[in-house]
DNA sequence: CTGAAAGCGCTTACAG
DNA sequence: CTGAAAGCGCTTACAG
């Protein structure tokens, strides 16, 4: 293994071995026809010369760089750091890196400056933590790279996307909040255009109208649109006794500005989350939460992937059908009232 | 911007503009001579066309790719999702995409499988959460790729590393739990051979001795190498009133253990994480823990990286010269006893 | 200021 | 079964 300091090439290789660059390239990545000798001698060299392939020179030839590129607003969110981390090893497996691509939190959208900037990368494949902004969706489409919405519905858009059952865990949170004795809660989403979010608040409001608690417009509130304060204050205005957030990180940022106005969660007033992130992190259970199934759903994410580079359509059946539908996870942040 | 199906390359826009590729990626990467006239007409033609730029083609003949690689073990601790969250704008910011490499949690290291993986991918510069397995430390000086230890003392390996006032921070942890009247602490680490592992341990030991408190052997623990189940049992056979644990994730985990078992935090017995992760996920506090700075911790790395890249020593002066030592944050885990 | 040629390190046809 | 040639899409010297 006597590495030296300028970079070695097939052509070293095949110096040392006598062979063509061709013979040793085709022995490298297993092509039909060469004796086990050749093999052999390749190998032996390789190792001896400490032989590390250029992905970018192979790449460019092939057509093919084996690299996913992942599109992000916020990997702090554990909900996308646990999915990377699952879909990463799962597809390092299979000979794929990740390249990372954060729009840096500017919208919830992947836009065509974000797009250039992936493309610039020549990835084999795209999952998105982010839908296509509207006018990227043909753009997308004829790139003809596979791509992947994670955690968003992919229908609207004509694009394999992978959600569970959004409108189920809103009505898994509305009904739980009822029969805690809570009558009048609000919901804080992330954005209105976004569709999980919309799904969840629907659901969530049909679980209410069935008991006859209407979740009318101005109980409706979405975070990142909103100034915050102004949105902390509003809530507490209308007196409301509970808080049904999109996701538990805003769930967390809710219960400690309610804290900061002396309103406690779950002694004052009912918190649901979503994701359950306090399980992904192993943490101590804290928050009510919707669980989904993250494992099971990262999983599934890399398993569509993998299916369309390996030119299987993405007929995958949804989520929802062969795992468990999202459920409450009781934590302290809700509790039976006296009614 | 009528796109085609097939992709666009510098051959197409020459033809467009009747000017010769040479020509047009002079124009694109802005080196000097060329006049405005052909600038205009070249930037007409590339939006005109949606020309993109392959990068794996320019890395391959410029010999720099505009990628850094990032290793890491676990990206579910927020410590290093926060931190790459960070980094990777940062890096975006200047041209660079980052590309994720995880050693699947096997160890604290960079071993030659994963530096072959890295390698392959030609990155400009690698930021590792890992420490070099020892006989990687030549390997990886011998490629000349800027490399830069995040959250690990580089010293060891006459290497760049980023990392904070360890011993202080431990220090810390052990004068709050004295001070709180706890006097029969263990130690939680990680790994038993990984410096700031051990660090954090001696600073921790170094508190209790100044009290008369001995920190033995038989109350230290590596939670990587030890049977779970069996090191919390024998932590409650030790009537152990209080524990210190490396980060906040083992916090975490040995909280809810002790949990199982009757045991709460706070109450029963006292526990102190690092790294104060419930900041950085904006959660309501919870555990007592020790704060570097991580905000500006991560920018500190970033900062060093791109320093590196920019062909300047790095000579940067020490984390803990500019900024504050580790401080303590008071959560539930821990609270004054009656001595 | 612009262009023709060479070459980065591979893989892909195509010959033999 | 192996090799010589071409070419992926760029950028880098080098001419003019």
């Amino acid at each position: 293994m006597d590495r030296d300091k300028k970079k070695v090439t097939l052509k070293d290789i095949a110096a040392r071995t006598g062979l063509s660059v061709n013979t040793v390239s085709r022995v490298l990545n297993k092509k039909p026809y060469y004796t086990k000798e050749v093999e052999e001698r390749v190998n032996a060299a390789c190792k001896e010369l400490g032989y590390i392939v250029d992905m970018n020179a192979s790449g460019l030839r092939s057509g093919s760089t084996r690299t996913i590129a992942i599109l992000y607003d916020d990997l702090v969110n554990p909900f996308y750091s646990y999915t990377t981390d699952i879909i990463s090893k799962r597809f390092e497996e299979h000979g794929y890196n990740l390249i990372m691509f954060s729009n840096n939190d500017r919208s919830p959208y992947v836009d065509y400056e974000m797009m250039r900037i992936v493309m610039a990368r020549k990835p084999d494949g795209i999952l998105s933590f982010l839908e296509p902004a509207a006018d990227m969706v043909d753009f997308i489409k004829e790139t003809g790279i596979p791509f992947v919405i994670f955690g968003r519905d992919g229908s609207p858009y004509g694009m394999t996307g992978v959600c569970a059952d959004e409108r189920g865990g809103g009505r898994a949170a509305g009904e739980h909040l009822l029969s805690c004795g809570y009558r009048s809660p609000v919901y804080v989403g992330s954005w209105h255009d976004v569709k999980v979010c919309l799904d969840r608040q629907e659901g969530f409001a049909e679980a209410l109208r069935k008991e006859g608690v209407e979740l009318t417009p101005d109980r409706i509130f979405y975070i990142r649109e909103h100034d915050f304060a102004e949105m902390i204050d509003r809530i507490a205005a209308l007196g409301a006794d509970a808080v049904f957030c999109f996701n538990d990180m805003i769930a967390f940022v809710v219960i400690e500005a309610l804290a900061e106005r002396g309103v406690v969660a779950g002694r004052d007033i009912g918190v649901v989350g979503y994701d359950n992130v306090q399980q992904m992190l192993k943490m101590p259970r804290f928050i009510t939460t919707i669980d989904v199934g993250g494992h099971d759903f990262a999983e599934y994410g890399a398993a569509a992937m993998l299916d369309l580079l390996s030119g299987e359509p993405a007929g995958m059946a949804p989520f929802t059908e062969k795992h468990a539908p999202p459920a409450v996870v009781q934590g302290d942040t809700t509790r039976p009232r006296n009614a």
